[in-house]
DNA sequence: GCCCTAATCCCAC
DNA sequence: GTGGGATTAGGGC
């Protein structure tokens, strides 16, 4: 009887070349799922090496198996996934953290591994982002400074980010003491006043995705453009990218963590691992995902991509990383079969969940925001300008809605972090933008005053 | 030896 | 059957 080639996937404790019976004759219970052992998915190879009784470690062994017969599970032979297929799975973990049984074949397929091993990946990953996940929310929760916007809100209100930042988002404890900031926390954090319900995404129009490229580089949210912009430089270039746009004091460089910028010694590893521990190290993209209810995922009926829960993300992007090949994520099909639902325990900290990203959209939303806000207030209909002196004293909004049309461009800048949480244009949030019109509607005598100080 | 992480074990649903 | 949590262990440095 011919032998099978041996699999290299699989721990051949005993080598010999002797075949075990085969797997289809009758086995002992304390056998169990033996085709796991045999049977590599893969390659369809059955291993005839391979044939050992599985004990679990708290059962006494029988007196009748022999010390040879009775081990641990043996493992496969770890798995050293390539970068490419590291960025293909990063990549359809961006677009969501569950799969589906046709796109795990699919996934698996096309990347030459096992579905156990795409399972497990993902798994694993789920795993780290939710532990860093912890990390970040302990640590945003317990040392972020909010924002102006979210400062002045939570003067009145207990809503917010300090609200939601002390109940938990998981099943799972927090147990890090310490950790980098949340994204969130940091650029997401102006929506505290604005968002009556932090489990819905905040209406408040925000770019995040806008946001966090600009400040932290596009690598940080696309493997791909991590790959093609990095993979081939030097270490050197990728410090000096991360510099670039965190030029200044970093959180997470003050926080004195491991997590930002990434460990010199760890960016100096060859590319596989780099790329494995920058992914380790930059999480961030995925705050607003949970896990779903049980198995509802994939025949869920009323799984609609409409509801505001589901994850959303960035079909556009700033025109500074416009460059970049971000995919538009099939999450965002009704057909996809890795859209996933968003909880409302998802909104850590501060309710900005949605993954809103469509940084267009938002500022158009911003600016619509911002012209009713205005003409309300030049006609009169502002109840809380009642001093007399709104935007647009001179009896009617035009002017200002003029200068918010004319200074489109201005909105960028409300985009940006700024490394001084003091700063009045720390974000740009409708907080941020209600936190500099009621510091001036007192204090401005024309429109002009307000837009200059808003938009220049 | 440390760190990261694939793989395993166990339990809950 | 699949999930998460805990744990083990392979492999690179």
């Amino acid at each position: 009887m011919a032998q099978p080639p041996p699999d290299q996937n699989f721990y051949h404790p005993h080598p010999h070349p002797h075949a075990h019976p085969h797997p289809q004759l009758q086995l002992p219970p304390q056998f169990r799922n033996p085709f796991d052992l045999l049977f590599d998915e893969r390659t369809g190879v059955i291993n005839y090496n391979y044939i050992r009784p599985y004990i679990p470690n708290q059962l006494q062994k029988p007196d009748d198996l022999s010390d040879s017969l009775v081990m641990r599970r043996p493992r496969r032979t770890r798995t050293t996934f390539t970068s490419a297929q590291i960025a293909e799975l990063e990549q359809h973990f961006l677009q969501g953290r569950y799969l589906t049984s046709s796109r795990l074949a699919e996934l698996s397929a096309k990347l030459a591994l096992g579905t156990a091993q795409v399972k497990i990946w993902f798994k694993n990953r789920r795993r780290r982002h939710k532990i860093q996940a912890d990390q970040q929310k302990d640590y945003s929760c317990d040392s972020m400074p909010l924002s102006p916007a979210a400062s002045n809100s939570s003067k009145s209100e207990t809503n917010g980010s300090a609200s939601s930042c002390g109940s938990s988002s998981s099943s799972g404890s927090s147990t890090s003491s310490s950790g980098p900031p949340s994204l969130q926390s940091l650029s997401l954090n102006g929506s505290g006043g604005s968002t009556p319900n932090p489990l819905t995404p905040s209406p408040t129009p925000t770019t995040p995705t806008a946001n966090l490229m600009e400040h932290y580089g596009e690598a940080a949210f696309n493997p791909y453009y991590y790959n093609n912009h990095h993979a081939s430089h030097p270490p050197h270039h990728h410090q000096a990218h991360h510099h670039t746009h965190a030029s200044l004091t970093h959180p997470y460089a003050a926080a004195g963590t491991q997590y930002y910028p990434p460990p010199t010694g760890s960016l100096q590893h060859h590319q596989h691992q780099h790329q494995q521990q920058y992914h380790a190290h930059h999480p961030h993209q995925f705050q607003m995902q949970h896990k779903p209810q049980a198995s509802s995922i994939k025949e869920d009926p009323e799984y609609s991509y409409d509801n505001p829960y589901y994850m959303r993300m960035p079909t556009s992007l700033p025109e500074t990383t416009a460059t970049t090949t971000v995919q538009p994520s099939t999450a965002m099909s009704p057909n996809s079969d890795v859209y996933e639902p968003l909880t409302p325990k998802n909104d850590e900290c501060n309710g900005v969940g949605g993954g809103n990203g469509d940084a267009p959209e938002d500022l158009n939303e911003t600016k619509t925001t911002i012209r009713e806000l205005v003409t309300n207030n030049a006609n009169g209909n502002d109840d809380a300008c009642s001093n007399g002196n709104p935007i647009g004293s001179e009896g009617s909004g035009t002017p200002a809605i003029n200068i918010m049309e004319d200074c489109t461009g201005a909105f960028a800048k409300f985009q940006k972090m700024s490394p001084d949480t003091t700063d009045p244009n720390y974000q740009c949030t409708m907080d941020t933008l209600m936190h500099a019109y009621n510091n001036h509607r007192n204090t401005s005598a024309n429109t002009q005053q307000f837009a200059t100080y808003c938009f220049n």
